[in-house]
DNA sequence: TATTGTTATACTCTATAACTATA
DNA sequence: TATAGTTATAGAGTATAACAATA
């Protein structure tokens, strides 16, 4: 056993207590480079910055939020100008979320406070620890149900899923 | 990289999907095992369940709430008689929060039922895997600020920090 | 009939402030 | 004066339901 016994080694009070603090550091980041809604307006940039435009509701999954949730999220991304609402060709219900040109400034910005958030963050590893980390979260993460998550990353054009 | 690309990829995303898949299934834990307030009713049974008796504030800190939501969790769990008020003889405005008897049977049936949701969730990883994630969740989360959890730690003698 | 997105409403959770009692 | 705990109130965040447009 390396870790430590009590609370140190149960891994919902890691997991909180990690979440915390980056659901902190992000908000702050997200604040300083104006980005509205805070973690989610982030993650909403990023995904929209790397589809061909992925539907409110898409990305209402891929963030595990209600599609209402999405609506107004976007209200505040898009009032910053940052996205795009464009209606889909191939389905006039829907629309296509995409990045402006000031919203792909904007999350560059915000990226590299990002970078620099996730060094503190992840202080107490090595280099090769912290790759460690990432790929074994990432495992987890694409088998955490219910939203089947590759199912969305399909939508979001992502291969590696 | 092992890890493929996109949001994937993404330590506040895989992190953001473990958290939401934990939450659910510790929730719904908790709900069939009868215990208040989902997740953190959990921990803090789990915290009373180790120490001599925290006092509320520490147990607050420790899982990263308000001292007035703990007041509320207490509430809830006192009046389901798992756990017990009991005023500190050394600072008679703090009271020591200790499992009841029927809190540590109640607290055994939930853990119960928690190992087989971790072993759920976990399952995209081997046993090593497993350990390692442990540890480095583990480590991360005690160098997480800004509440020093090793001070926490200490109040509920944790040795391990 | 089912789905996407929006809006209005209600609800839950959390934070803020004020209070009591101790220190 | 500062702290532990409680309570009441207000605020943020989220979910529910109803609606319009489209499939």
């Amino acid at each position: 056993m390396t870790t430590p016994a009590g609370t140190a080694a149960d891994l919902g009070w890691s997991l909180g207590a990690v979440m915390r603090a980056y659901l902190r550091a992000v908000t702050a980041a997200a604040a300083a480079a104006d980005v509205p809604g805070g973690p989610r307006g982030h993650q909403v940039l990023t995904a929209a910055g790397q589809g061909v435009g992925a539907s409110q509701l898409a990305l209402a999954q891929h963030l595990g939020v209600d599609r209402t949730v999405m609506t107004y999220l976007l209200d505040d991304l898009e009032r910053a100008g940052l996205v795009e609402r464009r209606p889909d060709p191939a389905d006039r219900r829907a629309r296509r979320i995409l990045l402006t040109d000031a919203g792909r400034v904007r999350l560059g910005e915000l990226e590299g406070a990002l970078q620099r958030v996730e060094e503190e963050l992840l202080a107490p590893l090595d280099g090769q620890e912290r790759q460690i980390l990432r790929g074994l979260l990432a495992r987890l993460a694409a088998g955490a149900g219910p939203v089947n998550p590759c199912q969305v990353a399909v939508e979001l054009e992502q291969p590696g899923c």
